[in-house]
Formats: structure tokens, C-alpha cells, sequence
RNA sequence: GCUGGCGUAGCUCAGUCGGUAGAGCAUCUGAUUUGUAAUCAGACGGUCGGGGGUUCGAUUCCCUUCGCCAGCUCCA
């Protein structure tokens, strides 16, 4: 029982804030603090829920109009006044129905709610000064023992999440123990702002969502493009080499094919309206398990061949709500690094683990080293017998285990036809990033009938694995440009080195440099217009080009290149070849 | 989808308490030939997101529609 656990048993508690349950209950109070602040300033609120959360806390409240800037101004004032007071957070116990009757006469009637659904005959609820408010506790001692917080936002949100419910509104706010970590928060927050890759992806000119085409469908600018190639072209060299075989398929299908699939029942929410084409129906897909199912199913099986593995670069489109989508992260239209392992039983845990290796390599390569796994369970709409999820799940935890891959298990958030082990990658927000996907299907195989010749020369069904390593390239592409805040690794770099003369009179020898760095692969660029080269390096900075390669009379006379770095480190005279030679090796080793 | 906020030149933004708009950057033209993060000058560029209403007059006020942004997962 950690210490937290045993003072829960007492009126407040005096421990060290710096743990994690200490900054939660520290910041659990703070939200009790505004909440306070906002009874004060706005006696008609009712209290909803005010919870700390990852980075601080939120108050729900449900008032008569939303909280401008200017109130929550005021409400700080208040939180500080309240501080100020120092007033003790005072635990007490009392009966339900007394509680109720408490609540009740004040109008909470959000708190009534909750109580009622409490099955404890005794209720907790802590004071501070008038203030009284239903919780579990504990608190830290006394209001004054806050030091540092700031509200941050505000938002419309349901009361209890859901979206039939009335719509409360709620404050986020922060608080820590400092004010020096306060301000270092909010510096985070501007670092966060400056990385996004919305912003990042129009100054870099990298890619573009057009209105007129419709949101969530991504346009990919020539530079955004290249970056792109470059990771396919990876991917698809690593997966020849680990065992894979590429396919293309179709992006639509008839209807039928998503009704056998199960698609058409369990994943319709997500799926576009079938269009008719001579009378039958068609259907865009949002998923490229069939086709491969088709290819594999275009001839007999034996045993001997399996496993057998498709990868595709495939394009899938699925419905998101409007208000969900967000640049590269949440799109309608994405191509997922998609493939499908048809193997027998015997091999399917040693699959996995193939699996969860080339994924580690993949991700390891593109610089992520922070990952969470989660292991995701049958959901309420689901195929097939429980029987097979259950072997399914099994062979995925065993595998996770045998690796000793810490994990989570994420109830009811596996797909329809399987569980899955899901890898998030953590971007700079904070925010896991859904990348990863491997799941296990018995089910597809058999509504598809999917099938070996085994050695008793009888059809065995086969088992499907479907995996994505970066999931989508848009989502990947996206969390990459957070990552490295568009200063990408000279192997991902859409321009690798720019070449820029001091004055005409170098032009002839510059571009006898250009077209040799063109000529080994290297994406070189040019500046030879008649700027002064403080200007050209300055756009060659800003459109973080990692080298720049400055050409006066002294490099023509020595036959060399003074190289500069993104990083502003001036690495001298060097002859083209030497400069060639470390470029490739960077290229070749991709380092970061 | 819901709630709120926002929508002015290619971009970033200012402005108009109702009298049809302005800056910087970008683009184009010219001059400048320059040594490690911005040379100078000029020109071009907008029916102020779309539609409707109020008004002598709307970019400004009202309604509606579209788009973007934030939140809607954290359960006393």
C-alpha cells in the first residue's frame, strides 16, 4: 500500500507532490480552487466533474453561457484571492441520503446523479471555506499550499461524454509546484505550437488540404512527395528482404465482397455509401484484407508455401466525423503500409514475433525510440466464435511476453474480426500516436474460406495476420514532421544540399558541382540568383535544407565547396568529392 | 456530428463605433555582384468565405450556409 493509499484515510493530506499521485491530488485541488472561484463569480453554476488529467485538471460546470477569456481572467483573480485565504481542505463523512438532501438543496443537480449511482452507504465530501463539493479525496491541506497554475482553455463538453447528454461547459487549467515548472509548461505549449505539422507542412511546402476537394484528403507537394518515395521505397526494400511479396489491389469492390467480409455489418459507421455502377453496387474500400484474400485464393495452397505474405502501399478511405479530422493525423482518405501473413497454426507465433521485431527496426529507423503497446480485446460487435478470439488473443500475449514488451491490455478496442497489439508512438504533445497494428484474424479466413492443403492432403483453414508497421504514411508522415520539426535526417530531406554562389562569375563551376551531386542521387538544389548570400542561406535555413554549399572565387580557386549545416557550424573548404563521400555515408547510414 | 471561437491579398496579420480596405513577406520588373539568417526601388495583387436580410449605403449589424481551429478519452 503506498503511502498516498493510507492517507487517503485521513481529513488531508502533507506528502511529497513531486510523485505522481502527489501532482494529481495537488492538482485535483486546484480544480476544487476554481471551481470555488467559479461558484463565487457565478452562483447559478452547477458542478459537474473536475478531475486532474495528464498536464493539470478541467472543472466542468454547467452555466448559462460559455466562459469568455475575460472570465477566466476573473476567475483566476478569484483562485488567487482564495489562496490567499489559505482555508483547510476538510474531510467528512455522511450518510447518502444526507448527502443527497446536501446537494440537493444547493441545486447540484449533476452531484446528485453521481450519488445515486454510488453504492457506498457513506459519502465523502471535502470543504474548503463556504465551498463544499462531493469527492473522494484526498486533498492537499489547505488551499494556500498552491503555488503555481493557470487556466488554460475553455470547451464545450457532455456531461459524462456523451454526446445525447445536456453540454457543460469546461475550463482547463494547470498547476505546479513552481512557477519556474509552471513556465516551463507553457513554454512546452509554445514548442508545441511551433512543431505542429499543419504549420510546418505549409511553410515547408510539404503538403496541402484543399476545401474544394474536401477535408480530410491530402494533397502532397512535390517536397512532401519526395520524403514520401523515400520512406516507400524503404519499406519496400525491407520488405522484400524480410520474406514479403508486393501486390496491388483495386480501390473498390462490389458490395458483396464487404458483405462476406462482415465490413459491410460491423464497419459500415466507417464506410462511404455504395455507389451503382450497371446495376450492382460497388463500395470504395476502407480496408485491403479482401483482395489479398483474393489473390491468395487465386490458386491452391500447400502447406509448403506458408507463410505467405502480401504487402501493399494501399490506399483506403473511411467516413470520420468532420469535427475529428485533423491534418495529416486524422484523414479520410490514407495509404496504410498494409500486409497480410497467411500462415498455419504452428507458425503463427513466430510470425508475431517476426513482426514485432521489423517493426521495432522500422520505427528504430526513423528515429522513435518511445513507444506505448497495447493489447486490444474482443469488442461488442465482433465475428466469429469466441473460441477463436480467444487462441487469437492468446498467440498475441504470448508474443508480447516471450519478448518482454511491457503492454496494456485496451478492453473491447479490438477491430471486428480480431484482437490487435497496437503500438502509439508519443509525438511532442504528448499524444500517443496510433502507428502500429498487428492483429490476429480467424475469422476473415473463414468467412472467405480461406484455405491450405496440408500434408493429409486435406483443405486446413488458413490464419490471417494483418499488419501495418507505420500504419498510415499520412499519420506517420505527420508524427515525423512533429518529431523532427521539419528538420528531417539527410536521408528524408526533400533538399538535401543547397549550392548558392557569391556572385555570377562562380555560376559555370557551381553548377558543374550541381550537376555531380545530381548525378551520385544527391537531391541538390541551386541558388545563383543575384542575392547577396546571406539572403540565400537565410532561405536555405528556413526551408531547413540540412547542408549549404557556398561557392565565392576562393572555392573556384581551390577547387573546393565551403560547406555550411542547418545548424549554422561552418565546416570549411572541402573538395566536392570529400563532401560527396559524407553525404552518402549520412544517406546510407540514415542518421538522424 | 455537437458546443464555442475564427474566416480580410498566395502567406502572416492590421483596420473599418456602417461611407466598398492596408502593412510585411511572397510574386513580377529594374537596379545592385554582394563571403555565412533579410540590398534597394517600383509594379501586380482583394466583389473583406458563400447566400439572404436590415439600411440611402454592409467587409462592418442580423440570419443562414460552408470551411478552419479547440474541446467533446481521463468520471466524486
Amino acid at each position: 500500500m503506498t503511502a498516498i493509499a493510507k492517507e487517503k484515510k485521513k481529513e488531508a493530506v502533507s506528502l511529497d507532490y513531486s510523485t505522481k499521485e502527489g501532482i494529481e491530488i495537488y492538482r485535483h485541488s486546484a480544480s476544487h480552487i476554481m471551481a470555488e472561484a467559479v461558484k463565487e463569480l457565478f452562483p447559478d453554476a452547477r458542478l459537474a466533474i473536475g478531475p486532474a488529467i495528464e498536464d493539470g485538471f478541467y472543472y466542468d460546470f454547467d452555466v448559462e453561457r460559455p466562459f469568455t477569456p475575460e472570465d477566466l481572467e476573473k476567475i483566476e483573480k478569484r483562485m488567487q484571492e482564495i489562496i490567499k485565504r489559505n482555508a483547510s481542505f476538510v474531510r467528512e463523512e455522511i450518510s447518502k441520503k444526507d448527502a443527497i438532501k446536501l446537494f440537493e438543496s444547493k441545486g447540484e443537480v449533476y452531484k446528485v446523479e453521481l450519488i445515486n449511482e454510488l453504492n457506498d452507504e457513506t459519502i465523502t465530501i471535502y470543504r474548503q471555506g463556504s465551498f463544499v463539493d462531493l469527492c473522494r479525496g484526498p486533498h492537499v491541506l489547505s488551499t494556500g499550499k498552491i503555488k503555481a497554475f493557470k487556466l488554460l482553455s475553455t470547451a464545450g463538453a457532455y456531461w459524462r461524454g456523451s454526446e445525447k447528454n445536456k453540454m457543460l461547459q469546461r475550463i482547463y487549467g494547470t498547476s505546479f509546484l513552481t512557477k519556474e515548472e509552471l513556465d516551463n509548461y507553457l513554454k512546452k505549449l509554445e514548442e508545441i505550437k511551433r512543431r505542429d505539422h499543419r504549420r510546418l507542412g505549409k511553410e515547408l511546402d510539404l503538403f496541402s488540404i484543399n476545401e474544394d476537394a474536401g477535408g480530410g484528403l491530402i494533397l502532397w507537394h512535390p517536397k512532401g512527395a519526395v520524403i514520401r518515395k523515400t520512406i516507400e521505397d524503404f519499406w519496400r526494400n525491407e520488405h522484400y528482404k524480410n520474406g514479403y511479396e508486393l501486390v496491388y489491389s483495386p480501390h473498390m469492390a462490389r458490395l458483396d465482397v464487404w458483405r462476406t467480409s462482415g465490413h459491410w455489418d460491423f464497419y459500415r459507421e466507417n464506410m462511404y455509401s455504395p455507389m451503382t455502377v450497371e446495376d450492382v453496387e460497388y463500395e470504395i474500400k476502407p480496408m485491403n484484407c479482401p483482395f489479398h484474400i483474393m489473390i491468395y485464393k487465386s490458386h491452391r495452397r500447400s502447406y509448403r508455401e506458408l507463410p505467405i505474405k502480401f504487402a501493399e502501399l494501399g490506399t483506403v478511405y473511411r467516413y470520420e466525423r468532420s469535427g475529428v479530422l485533423h491534418g495529416l493525423m486524422r484523414v479520410r482518405g490514407f495509404t496504410q503500409d498494409d500486409a497480410h501473413i497467411f500462415c498455419r497454426p504452428d507458425q503463427l507465433e513466430d510470425e508475431i514475433l517476426k513482426i514485432l521485431d521489423f517493426t521495432l527496426y522500422m520505427l528504430m529507423t526513423f528515429g522513435f525510440s518511445e513507444y506505448d503497446i497495447y493489447l486490444s480485446t474482443r469488442p461488442e460487435k465482433y465475428v466469429g466464435s469466441l473460441e477463436n478470439w480467444e487462441k487469437a488473443t492468446n498467440a498475441l500475449k504470448f508474443a508480447l511476453e516471450n519478448k518482454g514488451l511491457k503492454y496494456e491490455i485496451d478492453p473491447g478496442e479490438g477491430v471486428f474480426y480480431g484482437p490487435k497489439i497496437d503500438l502509439k508512438i508519443k509525438d511532442v504533445l504528448g499524444r500517443a500516436w496510433q502507428c502500429t497494428t498487428i492483429q490476429v484474424d480467424f475469422n476473415l479466413p473463414e468467412r472467405f474460406d480461406v484455405t491450405y492443403t496440408a500434408e493429409d492432403n486435406k483443405p486446413h483453414q488458413a490464419i490471417m495476420i494483418h499488419r501495418a508497421l507505420m500504419g498510415s504514411l499520412e499519420r506517420f508522415f505527420g508524427v515525423l514532421i512533429e518529431h523532427y520539426a521539419g528538420a528531417f535526417p539527410v536521408w528524408l530531406s526533400p533538399v538535401q544540399a543547397v549550392i548558392m554562389t557569391i556572385t555570377d562569375s562562380q555560376i559555370e563551376y557551381a553548377e558543374g558541382i550541381v550537376e555531380m551531386l545530381k548525378r551520385e542521387g544527391i537531391r541538390a538544389e541551386s541558388d545563383f540568383r543575384g542575392e547577396k548570400i546571406g539572403f540565400k542561406i537565410r532561405e536555405a535555413q528556413l526551408m531547413k535544407a540540412p547542408y549549404m554549399l557556398i561557392i565565392g572565387d576562393k572555392e573556384v580557386k581551390a577547387g573546393a565547396i565551403a560547406v555550411r549545416t542547418r545548424k549554422g557550424e561552418d565546416l570549411g573548404q572541402i573538395k566536392a568529392e570529400a563532401f560527396l563521400e559524407k553525404i552518402k555515408k549520412e544517406i546510407e547510414e540514415k542518421v538522424a
